[in-house]
DNA sequence: TGACAAATAGACAGATCGGTCTGTATATAT
DNA sequence: ATATATACAGACCGATCTGTCTATTTGTCA
C-alpha cells in the first residue's frame, strides 16, 4: 500500500516530467494526488524539496529499469552492453513506464531548467549520468575492454545523443543509429 | 544600432537560456532591456511570441557561428566534419558567445519545459536540428560519403551526445569523446 | 513651430504562485 | 472509550505573474 509521501513523490515525478518543473504549481500536484497541503509540508520542507524527491525517485526508478532490461536480455557482457539500445529504442516509444510516457530525460530536462551546476536539482542529475557510466564501466571492463572507462564514456555520449536526438526531433528510431555507432565501438575495443 | 525589438529579442534570449523559459519574468527582461511594457506588448502580442522570436534569433545565431566556424576551419569538407566538435569544446569552455556563456542547447532545454511535440517551441527546436543534420549530409556529400545521410545522422547524434555530457555533468572534455567516435566513423565512411 | 509616431513610467486588474494557519475528521492503539 | 497521530478541507497571506490602460515624454519630419 503506497503511503501518502509515495502518492505525492509519484504524481510530482508524473506532473514536472510532462509539464517542466517551474509550470507545474504545487496546486495540481495536490489536486491530482489527493493529498492536503499541510500533508506535505509535513513531509517536505518546500516545492524544491519535492523536486529533488522526485528526481530522487526517478533515478532509482530509472536506473533499476534499465539494468534489469540490460541484464535479462542476455548472460554477454558483450550483449548486454548493446541491448542498451534496444531498451532505449522501447522507451523512446512509451513502452517502458507506461504511466509516463516518454517526454524526454528527466534529468537533462532539470538541468535545462536548473543550469546551475550548483542547483541540487542539477547535482542529482549529474549524480544520476555518472552512475550510469560507472555501470557500463562495469560492464565493459567484464567484457574484457582494455579501456573500460573510455568505451563507457563512449557509449554513455551515445546514449545522450540518441535521447536528444528522440525527444527534440521526434524520432525513436536514434536508437538503432546510436546501435550501429555502439557496435563498430565495441567490435574495434572488444578481444574476438 | 539596435532597434528596441532588437534589445528586447537579445535581452530575453539571455535570460531565458540561463535561467529558463518559466522561471523569467517578462518585468525582469524590461527592467534589464530598459524597454517599456507597452512596447512590448506592441511588437509581440504575448510572451509566448518572444519566446518564439528569442528562439528564432538563436536558431539564427547559433547556425552562423557553426558554420563560419567550420568553414574557416580548413578547405576540405571531411576536416571541416571534424571541426565541428573543435567548435563545440570552444563553445563548452565558454570561449564562443561570450554574452551567454554555455547552459546546455537552448532548444534541448527549450524541449525539455514544452514537452508537447506540438508546441511552437518545441517545433521550432527540432527544425532546428533537422537544419544542421541537412548542412552536415551536404558537407558529408562533399566529401564522397557513399550514405551522406546516415553519416550526418550519426555525426549529429555525436554532437547532441556532447553537449548534454557536457553541459549536464560539467564536462567539456565530451566534445573530444565525440570527435574520437567521429573520426572513426569518417575513416570508415569515406573514401581513402 | 506644429503634427505625428514611438517609447516612456507606472498604476492597475485578475489570476496564480508558494507557503501558513485553523479547525475537523479519521484511524489506531492502549 | 479515550488519547494520539495523521490527514483532511479550505480560508488566507503576500508576492509575483501576464497583460491592459492612461498619461507623459521624446524624437523626427515637414
Amino acid at each position: 500500500m503506497k503511503s501518502r509521501r509515495d502518492e505525492l513523490v509519484d504524481t510530482a515525478l508524473r506532473l514536472f516530467y510532462k509539464q517542466g518543473f517551474n509550470a507545474t504549481g504545487i496546486d495540481k500536484i495536490l489536486s491530482e494526488s489527493g493529498v492536503a497541503k499541510m500533508t506535505l509540508y509535513k513531509h517536505f520542507g518546500s516545492k524544491d524539496e519535492l523536486i529533488l524527491a522526485a528526481l530522487t525517485r526517478r533515478d532509482e526508478q530509472f536506473r533499476d529499469w534499465l539494468t534489469n532490461a540490460m541484464e535479462t536480455a542476455s548472460p554477454d557482457p558483450r550483449a548486454q552492453l548493446l541491448s542498451l539500445f534496444d531498451a532505449l529504442e522501447k522507451w523512446f516509444r512509451g513502452q517502458a513506464f507506461k504511466d509516463l510516457g516518454f517526454s524526454g530525460c528527466a534529468f537533462i530536462n532539470a538541468s535545462g531548467e536548473f543550469t546551475d551546476p550548483d542547483h541540487p536539482a542539477h547535482r542529482i542529475a549529474k549524480q544520476h549520468k555518472q552512475e550510469i557510466v560507472d555501470y557500463l564501466a562495469k560492464l565493459c571492463t567484464k567484457a574484457g575492454a582494455t579501456d573500460p572507462e573510455t568505451l563507457a564514456e563512449q557509449l554513455a555520449l551515445l546514449k545522450e545523443g540518441a535521447i536528444v536526438t528522440a525527444h527534440v526531433r521526434g524520432m525513436p528510431e536514434a536508437a538503432r543509429v546510436a546501435k550501429t555507432i555502439a557496435t563498430g565501438l565495441l567490435d574495434a575495443a572488444l578481444p574476438a
